[in-house]
DNA sequence: ACAAAAGTGTTACAACTACACCCATGG
DNA sequence: CCATGGGTGTAGTTGTAACACTTTTGT
């Protein structure tokens, strides 16, 4: 099958068993070197990137379809996963234009909506843990760091800006960060995550403070070896006393 | 053009020129008599209510088809209005229960989705502005107050719910709760709508420091008279201020 | 004169900010 | 032994919460 069969065959798929008009893209955050960054798809034969994205089955609720949406990119499931926006601007991109870069033949657009609709969901995830993978349609999956984005499809710059507003408000009353860390980290790493994602430095000791009195991180009795310098403890994010938190109303969820 | 003729066009009008399968539901709230309160309409022949929603138009933008809605529903424009919830479960509500209940020919179903999302818009409102005004679909059309509201269609109640908790999460970030009072207003009338919003109790000393520490009230020459006790000064929102202060960073927009 | 709500200031406590030195490690 | 970053406490400030009495007005 050729690629034109292929996106031709995609998207009867689509147009048979998905809803109309409404299409559902993630902006997939995951933290390294320092450094926020997002998950992004390369247009095959182009050098113009997109969000992972996709559509809802006639059948599946609006989350479910982006849980799977997330796991077809990444590989991982029970991430957390946030509906922060609906687009819906009354033109969001060039549709002729689409339609050509997918090499699509103008004739199918009959049956495809003149304009769709995209609901904007935010994914924290561990960067350890995924294999970016292009699809039949890209030819690249790869991590962006957030500040130096390339050039970007449709109206996806500004989910992405969108998407991380939402992440900034949020980080300040619920510590959604530790969804970015892997499994063990130290309070440095932590705090470089912060200031990464807030985009400015805070004070060791007091983010120190802050942090432990949530009470939800858990010492280890290992260290961070390697490095020229004093080796960190290693924490583990205590998920039972996370949730007894936020039972008490210790933590906010606003 | 009798009910079912009117009903049968309406609907083939939705069909032919708005957004398949994507509907627009506005909480609006009002404050009166010390209450928290939301505008419902009650279904014709029924006893059931529901929240004013609508369609959007093919070329129009969502956040304009929610202005339309409220504007046909209250004649008011230019209010403060927010997106804050796609409600997308795989089954909302009962399809033919729905059909029944609009009295439509089961044959029209044909023209008419399985299943529609819902985008819910939250609206602020001087209810002194408003005159209820129930459409050919409906009976009545009044102010419900929060804590006891009736019997509510689809999944109206759930999105009151979080249009609820969305407003109670802003009003402790932002003077929304500005735009729900009359032009003139006094410090214990706002008192009276952040205790309905937030349902509990505020210190009035305190209240006022911290609302006069915002500098965006202007105090006028004329205090609120009969009643039988000491008459209370008059306050106008300082718009201009406000916007001033939201540029200083002084105010934050969450 | 009485009932009802308006108006107003101080103190205690909690949360946040700023700030500097010694220590452990690998090179 | 030196460069690098980790680990830690205190004091000042700011913001929030608790609290009671006097004034005004209409009846």
């Amino acid at each position: 099958m050729d690629y034109t069969e292929q996106i031709i065959s995609f998207h009867n798929f689509i147009a048979d068993e998905c809803i109309p008009g409404v299409s559902l893209d993630c902006a997939i955050f995951g933290f390294h070197d320092t450094r926020l960054k997002v998950l992004l798809l390369r247009w095959k034969d182009t050098s113009e990137w997109c969000l992972p994205g996709g559509f809802i089955y006639k059948t599946e609720s609006v989350d479910r379809a982006a849980e799977r949406v997330l796991y077809e990119r990444t590989g991982l499931d029970k991430l957390f996963l946030q509906q922060f926006h609906l687009f819906g601007d009354a033109v969001r991109y060039d549709r002729e234009e689409m339609w050509r870069r997918q090499k699509m033949p103008m004739s199918f657009s009959e049956r495809w909506p003149e304009r769709t609709l995209s609901v904007g969901y935010y994914a924290l995830v561990d960067h350890t843990q995924v294999t970016p993978t292009p699809d039949f349609m890209t030819d690249e999956c790869r991590w962006w760091d957030i500040s130096d984005l390339p050039s970007l499809l449709y109206d996806h710059r500004q989910i992405v800006t969108v998407a991380l507003q939402t992440l900034r408000s949020q980080l300040n009353w619920q510590p959604i960060g530790l969804n970015l860390m892997a499994e063990k980290f130290t309070i440095p790493e932590l705090q470089r995550l912060y200031e990464a994602v807030l985009d400015k430095p805070l004070d060791a000791r007091n983010f120190h403070k802050k942090i432990m009195g949530l009470h939800i991180l858990t010492r280890l009795d290992e260290r961070r070896t390697g490095k020229a310098h004093k080796s960190p403890f290693l924490y583990r994010f205590d998920r039972e006393n996370y949730q007894k938190a936020l039972g008490n109303g210790n933590l906010s969820f606003v």
